[in-house]
DNA sequence: CGGAATATTGACCAAACGGTCAGGATCAGG
DNA sequence: CCTGATCCTGACCGTTTGGTCAATATTCCG
């Protein structure tokens, strides 16, 4: 219902959905969603508002879109868990992984916390569903070492939720973040270093 | 030139006042400045529209003047380090008293995220300035106790931000959590037992 | 090359929005 | 009770915004 009819995708439409999209990435994580205007994101995607709304019916199926597309990606280190590799190492990486994203997608991040403050008007189901089920699924694996003692007895959901919390910081509090720092610093590389140094703590036996 | 003149306020005025800032509050926290209409807020206050325009010249001075009279309330647990007391103590109070503020003044919070994932355009002053003296003044308060070796030698800066992700998630990213964790769970009770264990082993000595 | 399918646009519309204003209601103080 | 200051509102205005549409341009393909 949401995706294209069996028939295959022109080029041209191929390159103009994703210029919208990208363009849209920009406006919607600058501003949000009621904050971004269709001629921004037109603008942006060097497109004519007309021609925008001829690729996609309204600015909410933009927006929905872009957000199913991208959560895919978003969670995609979550599934990386390997349930046979070691634990903190595992942990570690996971964080690592999440903080390069806050460095080279923070368009992403901020967008995603922008839905989320409104309540996740458009991501309800998915959340409920598809992020919980994730959530669980790793919680799990979390849990099944905490089990074995191979890592200190923490809750495993909250556990997640700092690393979110932690990570996602840098960039969607990015000018909080530098006003404080000050130019000079780098703010994600020193926070490798503090994150590691803080779960090998946390969860080292 | 922001505040009134030495004149005092009416009774009236006095009330008026702090019904538009407390709809605005819910409003803006809810759908961010540019989701929030004169409309909503003065419905939220109990008021007609241009009454609300009587009290505030406009929707930027709303905004504006609800932003730095929550600042001072939002950095106030962090003002009450104390040098002379305990240091793991001080920090878990702080930390604990930043949860409730996530429990009991989600709103609050909120229209802060709003605020700097649009990149703090009515705050750059203040966390360029006053913010940024108030956090390094807490961050040297942190490396004097970790000098004394009376905490362990961690970044103080990135430790605050981790405190702030960490406490704040819980109101801006409710949604997320509750879908998460299921209506069931209590997440700040929950948090607040993590948090402690986490931080505990961060910083003891 | 020619015509059908696809792509693009300028002009336009209705609704929503921030804000104004003239005039009327209410209140405080003498 | 009177009067001036304060308070309140309906009606209105110009702009922005999401979205439409008829007409034109471009591409595709036999």
């Amino acid at each position: 219902m949401t995706e294209a009819a069996p028939t295959a995708m022109t080029r041209i439409q191929q390159k103009n959905r994703d210029l919208i999209l990208g363009g849209a990435l920009t406006v919607f994580s600058a501003n949000g969603f009621r904050g971004a205007t269709i001629d921004q994101i037109a603008k942006a995607a060097g497109l004519s508002k007309p021609n925008v709304l001829y690729y996609f019916a309204s600015k909410d199926e933009i927006h929905k879109t872009l957000l199913t597309t991208l959560l895919e990606m978003w969670l995609d280190p979550l599934r990386r868990l390997d349930p046979a590799g070691d634990p903190l190492v595992e942990v570690l990486t996971y964080i690592r992984a999440k903080l390069m994203m806050s460095r080279d997608f923070p368009r992403e991040s901020r967008m995603f916390a922008y839905e989320i403050l409104q309540g996740a008007p458009h991501l309800t189901e998915v959340l409920g569903g598809g992020l919980r089920r994730i959530v669980d699924d790793s919680a799990a694996i979390l849990a099944g070492w905490m089990d074995e003692g191979r890592l200190r007895r923490v809750d495993p959901h909250h556990l997640i939720f700092s690393i979110w919390a932690l990570t996602q910081h840098y960039a969607d509090f990015d000018a909080q973040v530098r006003a404080v720092l000050g130019a000079s610093r780098d703010p994600i590389a020193e926070a490798e270093g503090f994150a590691e140094d803080l779960y090998r703590r946390l969860l080292a036996p």
